[in-house]
DNA sequence: CTGAAAGCGCTTACAG
DNA sequence: CTGAAAGCGCTTACAG
């Protein structure tokens, strides 16, 4: 390992000189940041970052906190994994690193202390343990945060505009002419907001059109994946059998519900519509068909690492920013043809 | 932020007496290490890394590389996800974080660069870009080094036993009758060796029941997804359309494949069987018929957190460690009742 | 424009 | 069993 003094050594000038033409900071001659710098190359040195730390208290580290509860698919949720991949790629870009916080770190070390230990510079929060008391701590702690998916008191939130996806799917049906039109949930929570905010958006756009939104057309799963929009449809369906059209919170949940109505020999979308949430490729391999919303997983990524770059550069961030979620049309809603269309004589 | 030399004050100790107690290593009284640890708990010291890592030279962190040429999915990607999930787990338990190395850190940093940066002290090698001249040198870098799906010259592998699940699918088809039997592979790279490895063993089955392979029935598609799949199996069933059956090295190749074959109004299995690779659960959302393998991915990520822990300790690893794959028949594979079987007066 | 001094928080021999 | 000294590799004021 070759080190700043070494370098000192081979060009005659002193460590700190070193340091300012490494770092280019301070004033220094043209001549002698360009010798030391090729003396650098040659030498093929590199920096060591513990040191740097040590001095700095700058580690260019970002906490990731990440437990996907709700899937347990880790690295393979739907939306993390994509995120994270663009996220890793921006901060990387400038000069961090990602670093997984974790709570079964070293017996059990909380995330924040997991981030002291760590001289953390900043945390991007995807999906935290539910109800996890620490999370409420976050935004007091010191450290810049942000977060794509919770909504956490003093961090801001870049998250899909889920309200007005709501409103989308609620309209699309609408004027596609149906007026019975279920809604299955998954677990409403105030601080992981997905859930509620479309169903939020989703009923007042029924209530626009004058229609009254009957409560017994709204059946919330207990869970996200296949098995609980199995259940879900089923108690919806068995309690509503009158319902032409679905909108359902998630595509994981989508392919349940839509097996349940496949095995009570209902077709898609002539018997039943349905609307999906995430363009979720592992379901759209299985149900081409869906139509469903994207949720922009880059630009939710590349927004939360300005944010947090931001912030840690003092600039502090706004509470929430919203990221449209795409209407993909595909083919499993059904028009009804006696729907009045505008321009036409009737 | 609170330091050993606040504990020092505090119980009257020196720095190297805190040290002591807090590593546990050096003779020490029970009672001043007690002493120690109550006022360190109670203060809520935490270490500081930088400096820990400063003076020993040993930072706790892994790095990783990861970066999915192959599939284009990063964290998705239906093998490595679940991989990185359990490696992280097994990691951390161990004390250690995860660090993904990066080629477009720091403006191109190498991959060994950015482990000398940050004092990484073991690399897992799980994908990295296709032919860089790189990877040849991290088996003589002197940082240990394991590999969860490449052969790189003196690092350890720890990567599924294709070969014999090659031979298990030759058999299995052979069992059930076929005699004329397709094999759809993926680019043969001898250092990324699961397709070739997967085509030598079921060439090798085949000749061991006396049957000559007919290189006809082998194609090689140019990708790992989908349309190449698609792509390569119109091809070959083009060429011979009297195969009954195929082995096909990865699930998202098969969903390409089959979707082909049902595009041409083929029945799988009546018309023509499949085995797949990968029990990759996009895929068998929409086949759930799919036989395939299933690769131990749990299994991996512990042996290859196992081995690089002990090579970090300075135990030498082996030079492959192989894990079975298993087979999961499910009904993409016909058998055909006129196949003597043994015990059978036939 | 350049360098001597001190410090970041910890650990490692080495004394006592 | 405990502590004084020096060092890990870098940076930050502060002089000159």
């Amino acid at each position: 390992m070759i080190t700043i003094y070494d370098l000192a050594k081979q060009t005659g000038f002193s460590a700190p000189t070193i340091s300012k033409a490494l770092n280019g900071n301070g004033k220094l001659s043209e001549e002698t940041r360009q010798i030391i710098l090729d003396a650098a190359k040659k030498a093929g040195y590199t920096a060591n970052m513990a040191a740097k730390a040590l001095s700095t208290k700058h580690s260019r580290l970002i906490g990731v906190i990440l437990e996907d509860v709700a899937m347990k698919r880790g690295f393979e949720h739907p939306l993390f994994g994509g995120l994270l991949n663009k996220f890793r790629h921006e901060i990387e870009m400038a000069g961090y690193d990602l670093l997984f916080l974790s709570k079964h770190f070293n017996d059990g070390m909380s995330y924040i202390d997991h981030c002291r230990y760590r001289d953390v510079e900043g945390i991007l929060i995807v999906n935290p343990i539910d109800d996890d008391p620490e999370m409420k701590t976050l935004g007091a702690c010191g450290i810049p945060c942000v977060s794509a998916n919770e909504f956490i008191p003093g961090v801001c939130a870049v998250i899909s505009d889920n309200e007005t996806a709501g409103r989308r799917a609620a309209r699309e049906f609408y004027e596609a002419g149906h007026r019975k039109i279920g809604f299955l949930g998954a677990p409403f929570r105030e601080n992981s907001p997905a859930a509620l905010e479309r169903y939020k958006g989703f009923k007042a756009e029924i209530e626009a059109y004058g229609l009254e939104f009957d409560e017994r057309y709204l059946e919330v799963c207990d869970a996200w994946w296949d098995q609980a929009g199995y259940d879900g449809m089923k108690k919806l369906y068995e309690r509503c059998p009158d319902i032409t059209a679905v909108f359902i919170v998630c595509d994981a949940l989508a392919f349940g519900a839509m097996k349940y109505l496949l095995e009570i020999g209902k077709t898609i979308p002539d018997d039943i519509s349905v609307i999906g949430f995430d363009d979720d490729t592992t379901v759209l391999k299985a149900a081409p068909m869906l139509s469903t919303f994207r949720q922009d997983r880059d630009r939710i990524a590349q927004l939360a690492s300005e944010v947090l770059l931001q912030e840690i550069a003092g600039i502090p961030g706004p509470e929430v920013v919203r990221v449209p979620a795409e209407y993909i049309s595909r083919a499993s809603v059904r028009r009804f043809v006696h729907v009045p269309q505008m321009g036409f004589i009737s």
